[in-house]
DNA sequence: ATAATTGCAAATGCTTTGCTTGTGA
DNA sequence: TCACAAGCAAAGCATTTGCAATTAT
């Protein structure tokens, strides 16, 4: 469903449009990360005459907001995805772009501990996770 | 002494060129990690005339020769610094843009593990800590 | 000598923006 | 109604590339 969303579009004062309920109904749908262009694509499916330009602003939008979070993977083009409820990195198949998501506690706090050791407050980070998949 | 970067491409089969070495020479006397248009401005100040195309054929190439690292920090923009002897992971001040190397081995074996708990082998990886001074 | 490199400007690829028309609350 | 959003094409930015002139080996 992709009320979901459409809730956090209200609750945070975004007006919906046909467009952006199409952006969040295929983002919902979507199990990966695809980028701005492949959003398109398959929203296209829906609405032939959407513009991307719109995909571009309502993905920036959704992101100020929260509701999507942004990902500047090695390849040129920011991938998105919905934010997820519990923080998660990522690990990057370098021969398919296949992504899996992880969860390790232990590196989140010793991030945290490097951060202090320095005299800083961790704000952010971004760990990924390159390999190939071993054959067995 | 860029000697140290000159010998790098001498090993490597690297045509040593005047521009080259002013890349090498600027690059080896920048503590920092600048990107390639402050890398150009650097070296505009020995050599006038050289062309930021030619600065970032060189930062390319050297790359290619693992001479440099790039990193894609947040910003846009790709930034540089010689290739370190020991790999090391960075924190970045988000309020200066400061950024501060370091080395947690802890951190480095959980990343092969988590890779390896999924049946990859950890190619590459990326860790950024973005936080902001605490002060005292 | 001659294959590789430079400088320049034009081209690229992703993303943003100005402007006019359309539309949600 | 009317401030805000969409569509389109043009603009922006970082980076790459074609080509003629120059240079390292």
């Amino acid at each position: 469903m992709s009320s979901n969303i459409e809730k956090l579009c209200l609750e945070k004062g975004v007006r919906l449009t046909e467009q952006r309920k199409l952006v969040a109904k295929v983002m919902s749908e979507s199990g990966d990360h695809p980028d701005v262009d492949e959003l398109h694509k398959r929203i296209s499916k829906l609405d032939s005459k959407i513009s991307i330009a719109t995909v571009y602003r309502t993905v920036k939008l959704f992101e100020e907001a929260g509701i999507f979070s942004k990902h500047d993977f090695k390849g040129g083009k920011a991938r998105y995805e919905q934010s997820p409820k519990e923080h998660h990195d990522h690990l990057i198949d370098i021969n398919t772009g296949e992504i899996i998501e992880f969860v390790n506690e232990d590196i989140e706090k010793l991030q945290k501990k490097v951060a202090e050791k320095f005299g800083y407050k961790l704000v952010d980070h971004r760990l990924e996770l390159y390999g190939s998949k071993i054959k067995k």
